[in-house]
Formats: C-alpha cells, sequence, structure tokens
DNA sequence: ATATAATATGTCAATATTTTCATATGTAAA
DNA sequence: TTTACATATGAAAATATTGACATATTATAT
C-alpha cells in the first residue's frame, strides 16, 4: 500500500465519495496534509478496487455526466485501521517560500516585501477559511459528546493543526517583512 | 531550472561545498525547507555544470577519497537571482502525521497516544537542535550590522521559519496527547 | 581478524507525481 | 455564438524522487 493509497481509504471512511470530489478535497480541505490531482487520483482508485479495499456504484445523473461512487469496504478499513498508528516516517518537506528566504541576501529588499505580502494574504485567507470548518466541526464534536471514536474526532484534530500551521506561517512571513524593513543599522 | 537546481545553487552561493556536504545539510540543517537523496543531487550537480551555473576543482585527500568541491558561476548568480523574488509556486504538502491525525478516531486511543509521544519527541529534538544554530547564527548577524545582503540573513530568516515549525508542529503534538487523554465525556 | 561506520561518488531500476491530451455534459458569461 | 467554467473520468508522456546496487578509503570497535 502506498500513502497516497492510505490518504485515499483515509478519506473515503468518513463518507463515500467519487475521484472528483476526492480531487476537490485535496486542493481545498485536506491539502495542509495531503495533495495529488486527479491523474494520479483515478488509477490509485482502481488500483484500490482490485485489492478489494474499495467497491464503487455509477451513479447517472441528468445534468452532469454519471460518476462511480467509491465507498470503503471492511477489508480497507481493516489495512486502514492497522497503519493508523505505527510509526510515521517523515515525509520530507519541500517549501519553495522557505528556500526563497534562505536566498533571500541576493535580492532587492523591496521586491522581497512584495513577495512576502502576497504569501502573508494567502496564507491569511487559508487560515479564514479553515477556521471556518474548524467551528462548524467544533460544535458537531460536542453533540456527540467529544468521541473519540467519532468520525468528527479526526477532523477536529487535523483540522487544528491546518489553522495552526497556517497561523504560523503567516506570522512568519509577517515578521520576515518586518526583518525586510528595518534599516541595516539600527 | 528544476527546483532542486535552485536549492543547490542557493546552498552553493553560502560556500562552495561537495555533493556529499550538500546531502548532508539536507539531511540536517535545511531538511525543514528542503531535501533530497544523494542520487538526486550527484546528476543535478552535473547538469548545473553543464549547463554552466557551477565548476568544480578536484580535491585529494591523505585520509579519505578524493572529492569535488563545487562553486557557484556568476551565471548561476544570475539565475538564482532573478529566480529569488518571482512569485513561489505552492509546493505541496504531504504529511503523514497529520493523515493518521485525520484517520485516528479508527484506532485505539492508548495506541495514538504513544504514537504522537514518539513525534513530539522527534519535534522536540529538531527544535532544540535549530535553536542552537539560531543563536549562533544571530550573533554572527549581529555582528554585520544585520546587512541584508549578508548571507547571514538568509539563513536567519530561514532557521527562524525552522524553530517556529517545529515548536508549533511539538505543540500540535502536545494537544493532540491532551486531546486523546481526556474521558469522552466531561 | 572482521565488521561497522563515515566519507565520497556514481548508476540504474522502480515509484511517485505532474503535465498534457482527450472526451462528454450543461450552465453562465461575453 | 463562441468562450469559459464546473462537473466528471481517464490515458499517456514527461519529470521528480527514492531505493538498491556498486566501488573505494580510512578509522574504530568487537
Amino acid at each position: 500500500m502506498t500513502n497516497l493509497g492510505y490518504a485515499l481509504l483515509g478519506m473515503l471512511a468518513y463518507e463515500p465519495r467519487t475521484g472528483y470530489d476526492l480531487a476537490q478535497l485535496m486542493k481545498q480541505q485536506v491539502g495542509y496534509f495531503w495533495s495529488a490531482k486527479h491523474s494520479q487520483i483515478y488509477p490509485e482508485l482502481t488500483r484500490l478496487e482490485s485489492e478489494g479495499f474499495v467497491t464503487f456504484e455509477v451513479i447517472e445523473q441528468q445534468d452532469r455526466p454519471h460518476k462511480k461512487l467509491y465507498h470503503i469496504t471492511s477489508a480497507g478499513l481493516e489495512v486502514l485501521r492497522n497503519w493508523v498508528t505505527t510509526p510515521a516516517e517523515s515525509t520530507p518537506v519541500r517549501d519553495e517560500l522557505i528556500l526563497k528566504a534562505y536566498c533571500i541576501w541576493l535580492a532587492d529588499p523591496g521586491k522581497a516585501i512584495e513577495l512576502f505580502k502576497q504569501e502573508e494574504l494567502r496564507h491569511r485567507q487559508q487560515l479564514a477559511q479553515y477556521e471556518q470548518l474548524y467551528i462548524w466541526g467544533e460544535e458537531n464534536l460536542v453533540k456527540e459528546q467529544r468521541s473519540k471514536s467519532s468520525p468528527l474526532f479526526g477532523k477536529y484534530l487535523s483540522l487544528a493543526r491546518g489553522i495552526s500551521y497556517e497561523r504560523e506561517y503567516a506570522e512568519w512571513c509577517r515578521w520576515v517583512i518586518e526583518q525586510l524593513e528595518k534599516p541595516d543599522f539600527f
């Protein structure tokens, strides 16, 4: 099993979804911890199906093209459950903006400030979006007595990380801008 | 030019290094923003050399095998400088631990606590290492009047991010453990 | 003596991931 | 009316990345 496979199973464990849904989810709601393009997702779903970890039903629609709704099977739940608490290998990080920060001494400070202002905005917007999702999720988790076996519990934990990640990132951008605005001697 | 190419040029802009040095650096000091294995680094250096962005000199050693010390060229500095302030495409994130958190509702809370305790430790250790590097770097940057065109400036900015990233990560792990230790009803 | 680790560079096969092309439906905008 | 966009799935080519194999030197530990 690949990490992408576990990621898809993890999302399908919440509720049945189509390949398109999964791709959208990765672009929006879970992008802070996993992402993949549709061209990688569709073949992976086919593979998961051939191994019996998911099944699908074709849904005909009037307005739109037909779709394949994927469900996780008990075999899929089983492998997912086994994987969840095994030690994670730290996935390598590649962050272009921090690499740019590392090289910023070569750049014109004015242009650098522009770059980091754009990035700060991007992360603040993402932060606001995650905060909305979080508020909604927390209310519902309380209704379920904060059960650790409720699917909402996983969303709650990971979303909390998405929020603190985006906040930390935005604040670092702001701090970088401050450093760039300071005069060399002070 | 690839992102890996820029990463290598960025590191070589600080000082000449061997492929081995660059691989070590990615494993340790710059791992929070870029990483690559030696099997990817050596061919990329060859490519950079063929395009005139780096040159190398062979250094014979008594104790150890010979090595190739790579230097960035003025052409290399030029492309790097142009790239630094162009908008960054957000590099996709893939974080296995957060994915596991997302699926944690399927797991035994006791096992989950173990997992997050290990991860918290890992990030606290990395944090301590980065903090040491930061203290050293900051002292030296002050000596250079906090010049924004000093190579230390880039290290300072990026290392600050490494530190806040690891701290935020460790604190999230701690918070997750607290959530897992809470009784379902309270 | 022998094994292991660190230094040092490289190739090659296997995976993982992205980009591009292809197709189809219906809606909204220019 | 043609263009763009959102929904929906898929194949194929091109890149990026990892893991395994290969080799050589010296120091250190067993």
